[in-house]
DNA sequence: ACAACTTTTGCAACAAAGTTGCATTCTTGA
DNA sequence: TCAAGAATGCAACTTTGTTGCAAAAGTTGT
């Protein structure tokens, strides 16, 4: 395997192009979450819009990238850790932050998300948790 | 005071207008968070599409409603406990729960969101816990 | 109840975000 | 290397959100 990327891909039994290639890497490389905005503006090589949407929505059916909630209606995307392997919907079980300084938003993998009793009568699925406030290089 | 939505607006010191009541009743009425376009189609008059933009705004300034982040960038909106009269940014601490099936968003209003401890570094403002699942009325 | 003042609304025009169909190009496996 | 299948780019469109401004409605004091 040349790269890091390549492996995820053929790892999740996609095939490998410059467009997914070139997305992975930008989230190998940064370290925060990303919006498709950052994304179209952030590769190395220019992709069509559309492209950007359909390679979002594949990395998440095959569970490489997850999707953070957020109140600005962006929806940001973070890669799962590599554990996660399952394909289609799956839980990450760690918080998420985002910062109203920088406003980035990060996966803290460190920090577990508590367990919570439902009311009677409710299933629970998937849990999301999202604390907003000053980041670490922000203070 | 004749009505609920009336007593709301005169306590936030809002003027008291056609759409601003009609949303709130709304509001009032159905027992789960709102998106825009339910708000929409869902108001007896019709409001145009600008005006539901700035009430909902002006309600979220005055601490009426909150937001909910979701994973699908509609933004829905609930509205606060009595309680929570604080102007401006101000916490709700219950959970929200967004069904799977009939994909209605509600507060659930006795579920506390637990305490988290954040990494040495970051501070804390608000925070946001969101489960799906299947809701109570959809088993 | 009315006039003066302030606030809110609706409209138009626009910008941004997201979707779909289809022809072309690229990947993959034999 | 080549054929089959998958991914991309383009065009056209829908939906969502924003801004400025004039008209309409609400509020306050008399």
């Amino acid at each position: 395997m040349i790269n890091k990327s390549t492996e995820i891909l053929k790892n999740s039994g996609l095939s490998v192009t410059a467009g997914r290639k070139s997305i992975l890497d930008l989230f190998i490389a940064s370290g925060n979450a990303l919006a498709h905005q950052d994304i179209e503006s952030g590769c190395s090589e220019q992709f069509d819009r559309v492209t950007i949407y359909r390679t979002l929505q594949t990395f998440l059916d095959k569970g490489i990238i997850h999707s953070i909630p957020a109140t600005d209606s962006i929806i940001r995307y973070a890669l799962c850790n590599e554990t996660c392997t399952t394909t289609g919907h799956h839980h990450d079980n760690h918080i998420h932050f985002k910062c109203e300084l920088c406003s980035k938003t990060l996966c803290l993998d460190e920090v577990s998300i508590p367990v919570v009793k439902l009311p009677d009568g409710y299933m629970m699925h998937e849990i999301n948790m999202v604390v907003t406030g000053i980041c670490k290089s922000c203070r």
